[in-house]
DNA sequence: AATTTCGATAGCCCAAGCCTATGGAACGGC
DNA sequence: GCCGTTCCATAGGCTTGGGCTATCGAAATT
């Protein structure tokens, strides 16, 4: 059974005429002739009778006339499904980010990126790299924002910025009017880092020899940038930032920021999705709307150093 | 467009291989690949991202399959409504049954249905409901023979008979001669149940608390009640089955039968088939014929205790 | 009886679909 | 880091079958 037969029933159910189906399914009267003889003996019964002057269909035929229909209909479905779903900017594109990029990227991004891309709404999955990896992976999303080291197989990566660190101490502290910190001396200090599970975590404590990475006591540890962020601004220790979470929009006078002596540890964060992704096209508009939104964010103190470090690396 | 090329798709989405979908629909992996290329430059999107390890359907591309399958659905039915006119009991039913339950029903069954409907051949697959769910979501089945609870969208069910459990313990055995015996004194002896992934490893589990029904030692599962069987006939321990496996016709001497005190476990097993199934003619007359089957099997002392059990809970 | 109409049949041709063989890319083991 | 394996894509040849034109045969009309 051929689509194409099909259509030629349905013509010729409503034809009642083999040369007007013909006609109008754009082929010959014989080759309907016989592409329905060939149809009827494949389904073991006839469906149009053919009578003297007229091409009746017969009873059991109605149904599979209807039927076919049907199957017609559904198939012009397919097609405008096709139609509709050319355009790579168009349905929502599934995003996963890490929790310690997400909250001071997004507010920002999602604007700019609606801007480029109005048909192409955002899903936010906010989690950790270990569980956007897999899910990456599966196609439960399409795109994750991470920081490297990240690698997993078939999927692809490009960097989109690189942010240096700094020193985050209460007012008052020792340090405040510090012009370079070596990361060695944070070992003085008590230091706030995140939960395990938290590569911004990871990148603190390799950043910082000297502190004890393994069995770091629990009290010392946040849930969030922001838990350590007030943690610090009511004295309980310093910490270490990335830039992005020190535009003034952050800014306290409980808290003062001294910059790393050079070299300044940072972070690069980047893109990654599966290399066989069907669009692309939704891929670049991100990370242009990213890059657009690092140029214009460079205007703050703390982001042009972010931008610079990104200069220096070629991306 | 084909309707080749659609069966294709579905095999593919459903395979996720483009090795096995060619199998599956009995032509070459080049042959595949090509038609779907063909498809895809065709509709102007890609239906799936092919990974190195992994063929994926794109989220574009799900909307399509589900469509093809709508349409390979309704040529489905232009063909059943060919073949007997319309009369449902023309054409092979294809039937799933778990292992618990094939063996023993089944041999009686077959014969009993084939005088009812002798133009509707079986097409029998047993396995366990983990596989069988899919299969009948996915059209490749047309009713199933399981244990409840069994709950899938769209998918309708009715308990065809309830069954209680029975102790069967070593000839010789203290408990041998023993009018009732209680689930939890199962605790005191070895209890032989089946590898995972049996319904009925888990009913008996759940039946008898004081088991560890976790991490339980692989040389305390077989593979089939047969096993079990052969396994408590030898001495190993002491077992539950359904009443079903415990009919005079699995009598031996090395085996004796021991009921549970009331409240008896039990199971019920049920029908399920898809709501949208277009021959429930085929599914009223399976019920029936084990309806009768019941009943006849019913002069034997086990199973009337099945249908006691049954009538008890109204069905 | 002659003419006309319309579906069926015959015979040919070409495109499409399927095959085998091979290529090429990416992952995993040593 | 290199080699082997796996898996999808590509190439080239063959066969099938759906399409065409030409013609036939039956029925209705004149």
């Amino acid at each position: 059974m051929t689509l194409t037969e099909l259509k030629y029933v349905v013509a010729l159910a409503q034809e009642r005429h083999f040369g007007r189906a013909a006609q109008k399914t754009f082929v010959t009267q014989p080759t309907l002739s016989l592409a329905l003889a060939k149809l009827e003996d494949e389904l073991g019964l006839k469906l149009f009778e053919r009578n003297k002057n007229e091409v009746l269909v017969t009873a059991r035929g109605q149904a599979i006339v209807e039927q076919a229909r049907k199957v017609l209909d559904e198939v012009g479905k397919i097609q405008s499904i096709a139609r509709g779903g050319q355009d790579q900017l168009a349905g929502a594109l599934r995003l996963g980010v890490i929790p310690t990029i997400g909250p001071y990227l997004l507010p920002d991004l999602v604007p700019i990126l609606h801007k480029r891309a109005p048909a192409m709404p955002l899903v936010i999955e906010e989690n950790l790299t270990g569980n956007l990896a897999p899910m990456l992976r599966e196609g439960e999303l399409d795109v994750v924002i991470i920081a490297l080291p990240f690698s997993l197989p078939g999927v692809k990566t490009l960097v989109v910025y690189e942010e240096p660190f700094s020193v985050v101490v209460p007012e008052g502290h020792r340090w405040q009017l510090r012009k370079g910190v070596k990361p060695s001396e944070l070992s003085e200090e008590n230091l706030l880092v995140l939960n395990n599970g938290h590569c911004f975590r990871d990148q603190v404590l390799e950043a910082c020899p000297g502190q004890s990475n393994t069995a770091l006591p629990e009290g010392r540890a946040g849930s969030s940038l922001e838990t350590i962020r007030n943690m610090v601004a009511s004295g309980l220790g310093v910490s270490v930032l990335p830039s992005s979470a020190l535009t003034p929009r952050y800014a306290s006078k409980l808290l003062k920021v001294v910059p790393f002596s050079s070299p300044v540890p940072s972070r690069k964060v980047a893109l990654a999705w599966r290399a066989s992704f069907d669009r692309p096209l939704a891929i670049d508009t991100l990370a242009a709307s990213i890059e657009k939104l690092v140029e214009y964010e460079g205007q703050t103190p703390i982001f042009r150093a972010a931008n610079r470090a990104r200069r220096n690396i070629g991306v």
